[in-house]
DNA sequence: ATGCCTTTGTGAACGCGTGCACAAAGATGG
DNA sequence: CCATCTTTGTGCACGCGTTCACAAAGGCAT
């Protein structure tokens, strides 16, 4: 059974480490800001508040690129937003596919942020015959039997699955039989894909618990264990410790 | 201009490193359903492929919150999913508020994810007038003007903000003076919080701008190594990367 | 009870990411 | 042309996270 190979061990990928990667969109997003009120060069310090880092580490993310930047001056807005767009691959158009039009996939159609970054909508998909041909964000929502035809025709290599979690991995090997190798997936799922493909999650329930994480601690700290908290289980070796059966409270499931 | 501080710098909370709670909820996830399918033990391996990690890492991340397993067998279900469940705070019933009732918001209200993890939905809120008292999800949408009073009345510690870019800073500040202390934000800013405050973001453009990146490598190796089929045709063949001003483009200002 | 087999829990090594601190580079003014 | 000042680019150290590999621990059959 395959088994879901989606971690990238050593994505780095052509010496631009993968953390660096993963913050040029909020530079370039900060760039373009300045970009639309005219400013002509930006320091290193301001650039990095702007984007809520520190400038040491935009500094260096930025020498991964090259060296763009003018001592005594700091860098030019307009040619470093170039430079991110192209390295990041935004200098083309990417056409991606949205397959689940639900609350959230409609969401995604109308999010006029894809749009300004060079990625298009090519078609929305959704498995209900009922809404075939439904316009949702301007587009008409095709059906599910089209899908592969969708992909070949307009070339996509980038799809989002905004599918309820049972369908989502029947979708994923769909899109990628048909030649999709790049996954953003927003379905409470681990997706399982061959090598080559590459997977990105969001998930909004995991980002509330780890909210709930630190939000305890929190409180904890101001109020010692409020609620009866059963201490955890002492770890006595060879003691009848815990009844794996036995103490278990109710705890609703999903 | 006071700087977001929204990083964490050690928040190694009691010895749980920030990593592990960020996989909690992954393991939460497939542990649950495994007990929908009344699974009463599970082994390290066969949890780890579930949520899509290495076993060891699953083996350690354990270790923090204690030992729970039973060498030569495995881990419990139940057990382990009320020792998370507790951990990640989970047993209690988190209020939350959802700000910003448009195409996301909507989505966010309607998700089943959050409900069935211990989050409620106390309010949905909104600048719009016109969207007063519109039901959303089952729930009436509630004017802007109304925020303070909801965060207070229901002792909201934690608030979503799904609104435009431009309202987002404004909006924060609101939630944060009114007494929420997390929160999540789904609008492309960087948004500055006092001391205590946490923030976590979910940016749906950068997501598809970090696939797009691989994506345009994947097309410049394929292009490099077989000239067969060049699915998309990368800037600079041979992918030489910088040309600091060799082949710059229109964009070029200075 | 004893030995074998399975699986956990963890010590240790390693690699990546971050931040400090400073030298080099360029602009600017005299 | 030189001195000074600003800001970049980066060498270095440190800490976190990941992975390996194995001893300890428990179940199970004999």
């Amino acid at each position: 059974m395959a088994t879901g190979r989606t971690h990238r061990p050593a994505t780095r990928s052509r010496g631009i480490p993968e953390a660096t990667v993963a913050r040029l969109p909020l530079y370039l997003r900060a760039l373009t800001a300045l970009s639309e009120r005219s400013v002509p060069t930006v320091s290193s310090e301001e650039l990095a508040t702007a984007a809520g880092v520190n400038s040491a580490k935009l500094r260096k993310d930025f020498s991964y690129l090259g060296s763009y930047g003018t001592r005594g001056v700091g860098y030019d807005v307009e040619y470093l937003v170039y430079q991110i767009s192209r390295e990041l691959g935004l200098t083309q158009d990417w056409p991606v596919v949205i397959v689940g039009i639900g609350n959230l996939g409609a969401a995604l159609a109308n999010y006029g942020g894809f749009a300004s970054r060079g990625f298009r909508v090519a078609a929305l998909i959704d498995a209900d015959p009922a809404m075939a041909g439904k316009p949702v964000a301007g587009l008409p929502v095709r059906h599910t039997d089209e899908l592969e035809a969708i992909i070949t025709d307009n070339g996509v290599s980038i799809g989002v699955i905004a599918t309820p979690a049972g369908a989502a991995q029947q979708v994923c090997d769909r899109l990628v039989e048909a030649g999709v190798t790049s996954i953003l997936n927003f379905a409470p799922t681990v997706l399982s894909v061959p090598e080559g493909v590459d997977v990105r999650k969001v998930d909004l329930s995991i980002e509330l618990q780890i909210l709930a994480f630190h939000e305890q601690r929190k409180a904890g700290e101001d109020a010692a264990q409020t609620a009866a908290t059963p201490p955890r289980v002492p770890r006595t070796t060879g003691g009848g410790r815990k009844g794996p059966d036995g103490d278990v409270p109710a705890v609703m499931p999903a």
